[in-house]
DNA sequence: GCGGTGTACGAAATA
DNA sequence: CGTACACCGC
């Protein structure tokens, strides 16, 4: 159990035993950065301090995990809070929640939460979502809330229309996060950071509370996590972060470089520790990843050597299309796996993006490669998952009306959008929450026929279930799948995948027991916070021997013996949006091929596909530029397209290629350029030819119809009147669309926004205009 | 009003 | 190609 510091180097050693005081450690890639941490954990320990009093923040639930494991491995750690920002932030709304307001069980929303509650502001509000997208919206209020600013700020700064209706829209969405008692991702960390900013009290009983404070990947923390760490940490300033400012990729998230930089000007006296030496690497990756990085101009310089072995040569393989990189990559892992000794847990693919790793699982899977995706797309995000979490969460918080009206539609129980409407506005109107409204019997009164009968039937399933206990979680989610007979509805409702669905549905059951399992005495109220804050799933069988796919991101802080890197192309690495649009940031696209290639310890492949499918065409693509920028000398190229790429990279022709075990393919004949000549195709679609080709204006649209054809009873209606509807009263109709059968009519309502009916169907009333 | 169907549009990365 | 949503029939 004692810590044994000389397997530290004296830099490590300094950190590890610098206890009380600000420090900063500037750690390059495979420098030790983890251990020390976790070292520096358990030395405090072993000195004395309590563990109750350490707080360690990391960046990722995943790293997280491991840290724990780690400090316990060395030191009796319980009670140490080692978790991520957002889940600290968590903890403490709920610890506090009285105090603001907020009910116990609140609901976290994700972003398509976000959406739905903005689409709904935006109806209320009458703003049209053509006009100003959701979307749009969506990111204004996270950049709002990541630089701190509320409602009224953004107001009172508009300075346009455009900026005026998304300040509407971003009050009207924090009130509806309010009545649904709820907090998005961003104000998990704002409106603690409002809490202890505000009252001094809490403050200091936080301060007092987290006497040490530790935070990892420095670098991307965004302004109000940087708030958090002062709040907390500026008192006794016992304040450790550490992190790399060439491992910063995070800046999209409004992670800010700055706070690093500027932490020794923010805590006066910090110890400054600077580890260079990699243990992880051989000389060619640690050379490969040091050359490429010092492209980048706004960065200090810093050193990264190793005295580990030269190694292999990093070798850049050229497919023709992304199943043929696919191909390759399985066929080299086999290689690698036959060879090289190395072990299916050593191997780890990285990609740019989550699309990516279609074609290379079909690869490794026609191998018979085992693998597994890390932080894969989304478990938590598939359908059939969210809407037995929003059962599960209507259940914890039956005010979540986001979740009400998922699960009401889910499966489907004949009461619509408009029926589930009228019971949330019955609910509002008489301040009860949805599971009493939709069994209480004057509300379902409101309802008749189909969605009547719907509605009693979904009350007495949310009525049993929400009588049930509520411990342990599996015993509810369980309940919830067979008494909405959810699978079946599955299967039903989508024959194809069915069965598909109907497995991740009984994953989800099993994820809930890991959770029981290693959670003793955990509510459901629990499982769902884990999951609303954690979007990877527990794979049942942790240690199964299989190649790690997982984006570029995710990739960071890890390590493997053999790394793949695909993709490495202009418009994937660096992305196509870093390349062209002004917002694009081409240093943290290089950054993020450095952390990829400085994840590997010996083996490093970059892979090159010439053709990719995307939206379902075919797109060419052009070698990395930061290919270039690696030295050509550690490069062995491997040319599998038959020279699709023409020359070499960075102008310095193909070696000729040592004999690998793949020649024997049959390569098709290079159909398209030749070896030096430029693509035909490029560069002319932009010459003055196409110019001329562009389209003219379109016509100003023709003025839309302004009366009802056909006689109806409602006929005399015309547009800009004034009309009132049974369920969303008052309205003033838009306009006129002829349909088979009928007319129906666009019409805006206040407080409900437009809505397009039939008006054979809706029972419209019309109100003399007021003249 | 509900639910089925056709189509227009769209995906960078994560807590 | 896959999905979200607009549209239309009942
Ligand atoms: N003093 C040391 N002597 C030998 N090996 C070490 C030493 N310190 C760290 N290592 C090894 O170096 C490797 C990288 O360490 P670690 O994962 O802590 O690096 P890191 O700085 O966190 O990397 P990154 O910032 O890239 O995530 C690990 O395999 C670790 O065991």
């Amino acid at each position: 159990m004692a810590l044994d510091l000389s397997l530290l180097n004296p830099a490590q050693r300094d950190a590890v035993m610098h206890v009380d005081g600000p420090l900063l450690v500037i750690a390059g890639p495979g420098s030790g950065k983890t251990r020390v941490i976790t070292w520096r954990v358990a030395w405090m320990i072993e000195q004395g301090v309590s563990p109750w009093s350490i707080l360690a923040v990391t960046f990722t639930n995943k790293a997280a995990q491991e840290m724990r494991e780690r400090i316990a491995r060395v030191a009796p750690s319980d009670g140490a809070r080692i978790c991520t920002f957002h889940s600290f932030g968590a903890m403490f709304l709920r610890a506090e929640h009285e105090r603001l307001g907020l009910a116990r069980d609140f609901s976290i929303y994700d972003e398509s939460d976000q959406l739905g509650l903005i689409k709904k502001a935006c109806s209320e509000l009458g703003i049209d979502k053509d006009t100003l997208a959701p979307r749009e919206i969506r990111h204004a209020i996270g950049e709002a809330k990541n630089g701190g600013i509320t409602p009224h700020h953004y107001l009172s700064n508009a300075r346009s229309w455009r900026e005026e209706k998304i300040a509407a829209a971003y009050a009207k969405y924090q009130d509806l996060l309010l009545g649904n008692n709820a907090c998005d991702f961003d104000d998990l960390l704002l409106r603690p950071v409002a809490a202890l900013r505000d009252n001094s009290e809490l403050r200091e009983r936080y301060a007092n509370r987290y006497r040490y404070i530790l935070v990892d990947e420095y670098q991307d923390t965004n302004a109000v996590q940087y708030e958090l760490t002062r709040l907390l940490g500026g008192t006794h300033r016992n304040v450790c972060v550490t992190g790399d400012p060439d491992q910063s990729i995070y800046s999209w998230r409004g992670a800010d470089i700055t706070n690093i930089l500027n932490f020794e000007k923010d805590f006066s006296d910090t110890r400054v520790v600077v580890l260079g030496h990699n243990y992880r690497s051989t000389k060619n990756i640690v050379s490969a990843a040091d050359a490429l990085v010092r492209n980048n101009v706004s960065r200090k310089s810093k050193d990264l050597f190793t005295d580990n072995e030269a190694g292999h040569n990093i070798r850049v393989v050229m497919t023709q299309n992304e199943t043929h990189e696919g191909i390759r990559v399985a066929a080299i892992v086999k290689d690698l796996i036959e060879h090289e000794g190395i072990d299916y847990n050593d191997v780890a693919v990285f990609y740019r993006t989550n699309a990516q790793s279609r074609a290379l699982e079909q690869g490794l899977r026609e191998a018979g490669i085992p693998y597994v995706i890390v932080g894969s797309v989304e478990f938590y995000k598939r359908k059939e998952i969210v809407d037995v979490l929003a059962w599960l969460r209507l259940l914890i918080n039956p005010t979540d009306e986001q979740a009400f009206g998922r699960a009401i539609a889910n499966p489907g129980c004949g009461v619509g959008e408009a029926s589930a409407a009228k019971i949330v506005a019955a609910a509002r109107a008489r301040g009860i929450n949805l599971i009493d409204a939709v069994r209480d019997p004057d509300v379902l009164a409101l309802l008749r026929g189909k969605p009547a009968a719907g509605a009693r039937a979904f009350g007495e399933i949310v009525g049993k279930l929400a009588a049930m206990p509520k411990t342990p979680a599996t015993g509810i989610v369980s309940q919830v799948i067979s008494l909405t007979g959810y699978e079946s509805w599955i299967m039903r409702d989508d024959p194809a995948r069915g069965l598909e669905r109907v497995e991740n549905v009984q994953e989800l059951v099993s994820d809930a027991a890991i959770f029981d399992e290693t959670n003793r005495g955990a509510t459901l109220a629990d499982y769902v916070e884990r999951v609303s804050l954690i979007n990877d799933i527990d794979k049942y069988d942790p240690g199964k021997r299989a190649v790690s796919l997982m984006t570029l991101h995710s990739a960071k802080g890890l390590e493997f013996p053999a790394v793949f890197i695909a993709g490495v192309e202009d418009g994937s690495i660096p992305h196509m949006r870093s390349i062209t649009g002004d917002s694009g940031n081409l240093e943290e696209e290089r950054r993020l091929l450095y952390v990829g290639i400085t994840r590997a310890k010996r083996f490093l492949h970059l892979t090159l596909a010439r053709h990719r499918e995307q939206f379902g065409q075919s797109t060419r693509n052009s070698p990395s530029r930061f290919l270039r920028e690696l030295p050509q000398e550690l490069l062995a190229q491997e040319d599998h397209t038959g020279g699709l790429f023409g020359v070499g990279l960075g102008g310095v022709k193909p070696a000729a290629v040592e004999s690998l075990p793949f020649d024997d393919d049959v390569e098709p004949a290079s159909d398209d350029d030749g070896a030096a000549a430029p693509d035909p195709w490029e560069g002319a679609d932009t010459g003055p030819g196409l110019r001329l080709l562009r389209k003219e204006p379109l016509p100003a649209e023709p003025p839309r119809p302004e009366i009802v054809p056909g006689g109806m009873v409602n006929a005399d209606l015309n547009v800009g009147d004034r009309v009132r509807h049974q369920m969303f009263g008052v309205g003033k109709i838009l306009s006129f669309t002829p349909h088979a059968g009928g007319t129906r009519a666009r019409i805006l309502f206040t407080g409900w926004g437009e809505k397009n009916m039939a008006l054979e169907y809706a029972r419209l009333e019309r109100i003399e205009p007021a003249r």
